[in-house]
DNA sequence: GATGTATGTATTGTGAACAAATATACGGCA
DNA sequence: TGCCGTATATTTGTTCACAATACATACATC
């Protein structure tokens, strides 16, 4: 606290030489339990958007401190999972009719260029990684809903890994989740998220280097997933209503 | 909480009918003025990569709370412009040479995608609000540097605005802020951040509603960023150590 | 009977103190 | 002088308790 009048008689750096950070284990939130937990709940479905994610039972429900819950909240609503309102809590993200649009938009811009830096890049370890997934998926449980759910994401993330750039993959990454999102919230009852057929043919294409054509079929195969989503019946009316409401939250704040 | 697993059999509406939030202003950290503060401080690299950012200070500084700095923290290393440290703190986030290139390359492909979609959507308001910046960055202050990199990360988002799309605006401002920390780190000294006569270029083409060309000038635009920069010298030799402590401290948290 | 108000309860947000870990400074020793 | 172990000091991480807010129920009034 107070300097105990140590006399500095050299003080050469009074500065305190504090060393730069070497890219030292930052070990990222992305591990945490709880985050993880949440997410993967999410892309099982297992929350709904809207669902609310109160700080108390998850505190209990995962054994560990409200501290905990809250910094995992505010990482998920950082990356648009979750919704945090003031005074209200933390929601599951439900996006809005434009946002799914514009999810799905990006998506066929980020994964077609991952597909084609994907073949760019192939090589024998790639070629390996691909095939072993494309047997997976084939070969799989198609009444265990849940891993069918992981498996379908697994691929694009694989696609967007084999092309090679850290950022890309991160954006897809965040791009599959916020699909569920956008799927779960305007999916017609019943169908799947992802026509199971697709994927064998875009690795094809990718192994037979064929560019043209597995970016064609990459966007043919979000555009389908994206005509599995419609806009909500009766959503016209709500927009009204929380665009009145904005807007008077807006006046309110600015002072009137 | 101990909540100690009282049997409640069956309260009728035990359960809180929790309204599902409607899209409320949820009132985004991002205004947070810790976080924009931090975040203009960067952009006008007057906040070096490497940095160190001691929540004591910054609670100063900003007459706050530690806990509101660390909120902010928090967010600001969700989206990698910080990068925290256990038990260490945060410091601005310093890509590695390989990020810095996977920066680059994301910017080309989203960003040449947004070119494309802004002239397919290119209306009235947009040519005015394109005409205006380039008229603001035309006749700018040369001299004011700050000003000067506010202004050229401008006119990159304003046409990620222009395309439509608030995922992909979101990338863009993203990718903006990771440049200039790539810029940052691996700068020549002297060099400016873009070329500023670039941007009319593109501007008129997008104008024009010349896509090939405009995506063109983008694309090449972006290549001439990226080949500003230069590998540190002597870096191999630190991400050794970095290679060594990080296995030392893999090897220590599995327990050997 | 419906609407508006008041009270009670549950949940979130915040502040201050405490504990742990790390970095720095000091002193001994070769 | 240079190195190393110990002690101090600073900084981060966590816990606890309390304040503020919003929600739900009950009540009063028209």
């Amino acid at each position: 606290m107070k300097r105990t009048r140590t006399l500095k008689r050299k003080p050469k750096r009074s500065e305190p030489k504090h060393r730069e950070p070497e890219a030292v284990d930052p070990r990222s939130i992305d591990d945490d339990p709880v985050v993880q937990g949440i997410l993967t709940a999410i892309s099982q479905k297992r929350l709904k958007p809207g669902a609310k994610l109160g700080e108390d039972k998850l505190a209990a429900a995962f054994g560990t401190t409200r501290i905990h819950i809250r910094q995992a909240l505010a990482y998920l609503a950082s990356r648009k999972v979750v919704m945090q309102i003031p005074n209200r809590g933390a929601f599951v993200y439900r996006p809005s009719w434009e946002e799914a649009q514009d999810i799905f938009a990006a998506r066929r811009i980020i994964e077609t260029a991952a597909v084609s830096a994907a073949i760019d890049r192939l090589d024998k370890a790639g070629r390996a990684e691909l095939k072993a997934h494309m047997d997976r998926e084939a070969r799989h449980d198609r009444n265990d809903r849940w891993a069918s759910l992981s498996l379908t994401a697994e691929f694009h993330v694989l696609v967007a890994k084999l092309a090679g750039n850290r950022v890309l993959l991160e954006m897809s990454r965040e791009l599959m989740l916020r699909t569920s999102l956008a799927i779960a919230t305007f999916e017609q009852p019943g169908e799947p998220d992802c026509s199971p057929d697709a994927h064998p043919d875009i690795g094809a294409l990718i192994l037979a280097r064929d560019k043209a054509g597995a970016i064609h079929a990459m966007r043919h195969h979000i555009e389908e997933m994206e005509q599995r989503i419609r806009p909500k019946e009766g959503e016209d009316e709500v927009d009204e209503l929380t665009a009145i409401f904005q807007e008077i939250g807006a006046r309110a704040r600015a002072g009137g």
